[in-house]
DNA sequence: GAAAGTTGTTCCACATATTGAAACTTAGTT
DNA sequence: AACTAAGTTTCAATATGTGGAACAACTTTC
C-alpha cells in the first residue's frame, strides 16, 4: 500500500484528505463516515481541522465538504519545483505542432504515473485538468519506459506495489512477465503500450534520461488502433527521441525530485 | 494571519508545508529551521512525516526538501471540483481568440485571491504555472470586483485579512478608502486596477456572479500604461460581462465552493 | 591529522493533544 | 408529538507528540 494509516495524527489526516478528495465531488460527513473506520468524534474533529487549514471546504448550506483551494495553491509550486512540465512545456508544444498527435508528459512517483502534461491531438491546448492525473506504471507506456530504467532496488520496491490486474489480455499480469520485457525497451529506448491498458488503445513511449540514465519521466504518443498500427507509431520514435533529449539537456541542473519514499 | 500555528499537529505540519514549499526552491533542514520556531527533533519528525506521505520530497544526494509529488495529485480534484476553471475554459479562449489579450480567471479564498486560470495575450495558451499563485485582494482588479459583492460580513472579514501596504502611490491603504470605491464597483458591475499593485498595469475587471448575486469569481483584462489607457480598456466590458455571465450560466447546479473559513 | 565546528539523527522522561463512548442538540420524518 | 437520523460537544483515559540533550556523521580550520 501506498501512503496510509501510519505518520499519526498528520498521516491520518492527510488519508482522511485524500479520502475526501477522491469522492470527486462533494460528500456528506455520513458518507465519509461508512467509509472511514474512525469514530463519529474524531472523524469530526479531523475534519474541522482540515478544513479550518483550506485544505478542505466546507457547504454550509448543504453540509458537504470539498477539497480546498489551499491544494490549488500549493500545487502550483510543487508543479513548478519538482515537475519536467516547465522545462518541457515549450518542446511539447513543437513535437505536439509538429506531430499533430496526442502527447502525455509524466514521471514516476512512488511506482505510479503522475501525467503531468498534455497536448491534444485536436485542441493543442495544455491544461491542468489533465495534469495530476495518476495511472499504473505496469501497463501504460511511460510508465514501463521508466520502469526499465530504474535501479534493481528500486524497480523491484516499485514492480511490488503495483496491482497487475489484468485489465485487457495483454496486460502483464505477473513482476516477471513485465521484466521480461524491459531488456528490449532498454535496447531500443522505447517501450509501446500494445493495448494492456484499455482495449484499442495504444501508445509508444520513451523515457527522458538524465547523464546518469537515471529517468526523470517519460512522453508518450496515444493513439488508437482504428488510427495507427504499432508500426505507424514506431516512426515518431526518432521524434520523440529528439524531444525528449532536448527537455533532459534543458532540465539538467534543476533539482530533479522523486522516488525517494524512505519506507 | 491566515491559516497558522493552531490546530494540532496537523495544523503545524502543514504550516510547516507551506514553510518548505513557499521557498520555492530545495531547502536544507537548517534553513527550514532557522524560519520555525520548533526545536529540531519536532521539525525533523515532522518534515519526515511529510515526506513519508509524499506531501514533500527528500533529495539524499543534496540533503534538501522539495514539494511532493502527492501536491499535485490532490490538487488535481481541486482544481476539478471547486474551481471555476473546468467550465470557464472554453470561454475564456473564445475570449482571449477575439480581444487578444492577456486574460486572468480568479477566486477568493480567505480573503486572497487565487489565480485559477490565465490566457496570454500573444502565446494564448492556458497552462498550470499560472494557476494556483495568489494575490492581493485589495488592490487587484479581480480581487475588487469580488470584495464589492460580498455580504457585509464576509466583506468585513476578508478586509481585516488585507496587508494594506501601499504598493504604489494609487494604493487603497485603509479599508475606508477601498469601501469608498465599492458602490461604484457595484452600480458599474466593473472594476479597474489603476496602477495600485504595479506601476504602470492596469486592469478592467468584472465579477462572475451567481444567481444570488453572490461572486463565484472575477475575470480581469490586464494591459499596461504603454499599450491603453483605462478608457481602451472600458471598451472591453461588454464582452468580459458577457463571458461572465456565460460563466455563471454554465456554472449553475455545479456545487460552487469557498468563502467559509470558519474562524 | 587532530580539533573545532557544522549539520543531521536518535533517545527518553514528560506533557499535551488525540481519542472515542456516550450524551446531547438539531433537523427532518411519519 | 413522537420518532429517527445527522451532526456536535463533553470528558476521563491514554496514546502521541514534545524537546532538551547526547550522539553520529560530515566539513572546515589550524
Amino acid at each position: 500500500m501506498s501512503a496510509g494509516h501510519t505518520d499519526g495524527t498528520v498521516g491520518k489526516a492527510l488519508g482522511l484528505l485524500d479520502m475526501v478528495v477522491g469522492f470527486g465531488r462533494p460528500v456528506r460527513f455520513v458518507e465519509v463516515q461508512q467509509v472511514s473506520d474512525m469514530p463519529k468524534a474524531t472523524l469530526y474533529r479531523l475534519l474541522q481541522t482540515l478544513t479550518n487549514q483550506r485544505m478542505l471546504s466546507y457547504d454550509e448550506e448543504r453540509s458537504t465538504y470539498q477539497p480546498g483551494l489551499r491544494l490549488v495553491q500549493l500545487a502550483h509550486s510543487a508543479w513548478r519545483q519538482v515537475t519536467l512540465a516547465p522545462v518541457a512545456r515549450p518542446h511539447l508544444d513543437a513535437l505536439s505542432a509538429k506531430l499533430g498527435e496526442t502527447v502525455h508528459l509524466a514521471q514516476l512517483d512512488g511506482g505510479q504515473v503522475l501525467y503531468i502534461d498534455k497536448r491534444n491531438a485536436t485542441r493543442p491546448i495544455s491544461m491542468f485538468s489533465d495534469a495530476g492525473k495518476i495511472g499504473p506504471g505496469y501497463c501504460t507506456g511511460v510508465g514501463k519506459a521508466m520502469l526499465a530504467y530504474l535501479p534493481e532496488a528500486e524497480l523491484a520496491r516499485a514492480l511490488s506495489q503495483q496491482s497487475w490486474f489484468g485489465h485487457t489480455e495483454h496486460t502483464h499480469t505477473t513482476p516477471d512477465s513485465l521484466r521480461n520485457e524491459l531488456p528490449d525497451i532498454r535496447r531500443t529506448g522505447i517501450s509501446f503500450d500494445r493495448e494492456e491498458h484499455e482495449p484499442t488503445i495504444i501508445c509508444i513511449a520513451v523515457p527522458i534520461l538524465d547523464a546518469t540514465q537515471r529517468p526523470l519521466g517519460a512522453m508518450s504518443i496515444t493513439s488508437s488502433t482504428l488510427r495507427h498500427s504499432l508500426t505507424d507509431l514506431e516512426r515518431f520514435a526518432p521524434d520523440l527521441h529528439a524531444t525528449a533529449s532536448a527537455i533532459a539537456r534543458d532540465a539538467t541542473g534543476l533539482s530533479l525530485p522523486i522516488n525517494t519514499v524512505i519506507a
